[in-house]
DNA sequence: CCCGTAATTATACATCCGTATGATTAGGAG
DNA sequence: CTCCTAATCATACGGATGTATAATTACGGG
């Protein structure tokens, strides 16, 4: 009765896009619906792919679901950095800009807490996902503590290491509770009520004064 | 060549213990591997059953889920309950033991953290799932505002309203935060380091000083 | 002691998953 | 223009999953 569909047509990409393509689409589908739905089936059509494509650009369907996260990792960096570059020269002013930047879009949205919690249930089996985990998380907890350091500074009132340490800690638990917050309730709080919490907060923990900073 | 099997025997039990041992092994699964290996096969086995009653005594595995989820947050509240109960009369004592309970285990460990990031992933396919982590967050939020209100109080500077939310939430964001941390990189941290971080922080977020009520 | 009921086991079923494989075709090299 | 390569599609395969159903059996009420 139905005859054969004819083969659908198809231009030649880079490989490079083409994995580009897969790791978006891998994101959208685990902040959407979660790990489950991140089917090659699923990751392939939102790609605008067929399946074989995953196995092609990448070893297997681990793989790019590791390259997924390594991405999502380092576009959330590289956010916050932007936005530490763009205050200027003030430690002060920089080191609010990176609390604001850590609790407030596109850092911190229900997308991003979903990615987040989906990976994680990830890092049990995977290797990779477990040395990104580790590794991006203390290297924003070492930035952290490089602004405090600095602001502190400025303010005429060094830290010493193990107290930069603890400060660091406590300061990125708040920003992660914060941001923890903010993406699982979004509804639950005012227009950058999240935000001044956070400035407020970290201002009562270091001692500085960054309501100052915020506009 | 190989005659089947006899049927294994068993003994008949209250419905209610079925259901209590059902849910006992998810828990322990999604802690230990996550929500996909929590099938309902490896369910019935752990609990030493056959698959068939999971759908027996629950309508089908997303209600066992519901149930798991709902049963795991209200030990949680629990278990801190129990250590607020049991540090006696002062307002200040009771604080500290609810911030103490809160950063360490059993609350705070990697089995707890992974339950949690293994439900959230759910929480989008499942309003049961929603509801009970909203109420179960917003319950232990205003459980912590009460304390901080009425330990401000013994200290002669009692906390308006709106303050108090304030206050509630950036308490709130720091517990998570530290919270997320023991449980995410557990060997990060030195014995106790969390639970006096914790002290200390609040303690500078509420111009209390907790630090004395740590034994 | 027997019997009926419901708790329990065992098995079947349709569906979906990740992977493997072979057929096609786009697009550049010559 | 022709040919060759690899990017792409289509399909098949074994295994796992949640659900449905029928066959057993424990155990309390007569």
């Amino acid at each position: 009765m139905t005859r054969p569909e004819p083969r659908r047509s198809f231009i030649r990409a880079e490989p490079e896009a083409r994995r580009a393509a897969l790791i978006a689409a891998t994101l959208e589908l685990v902040a959407e619906a979660g790990p489950a739905a991140a089917t090659v089936r699923a990751i392939a059509d939102r790609a605008g792919l067929t399946q074989g494509m995953i196995r092609h650009h990448f070893s297997g369907k681990e793989a790019l679901i590791d390259a997924a996260y390594a991405a999502h990792m380092a576009a959330q960096a590289e956010a916050i950095e932007a936005e530490v570059a763009g205050a200027g020269p003030s430690p002060r002013a920089r080191l609010a800009a990176m609390i604001r930047a850590s609790v407030t879009p596109p850092v911190a949205e229900p997308a991003g807490l979903a990615l987040w919690a989906g990976f994680l249930n990830m890092t049990r089996g995977s290797r990779a996902i477990r040395a990104t985990h580790e590794a991006s998380y203390l290297s924003y907890r070492d930035r952290l503590q490089a602004l405090l350091t600095e602001a502190r500074e400025e303010a005429g009132r060094p830290l010493r290491a193990p107290e930069a340490r603890a400060l660091a800690i406590a300061c990125n638990a708040v920003l992660d509770g914060l941001w923890l917050e903010a993406g699982a309730l979004p509804e639950a709080f005012g227009e950058g009520e999240i935000a001044g919490l956070a400035l407020t907060s970290v201002s009562a923990l270091t001692g500085l004064d960054l309501s100052l900073e915020s506009q």
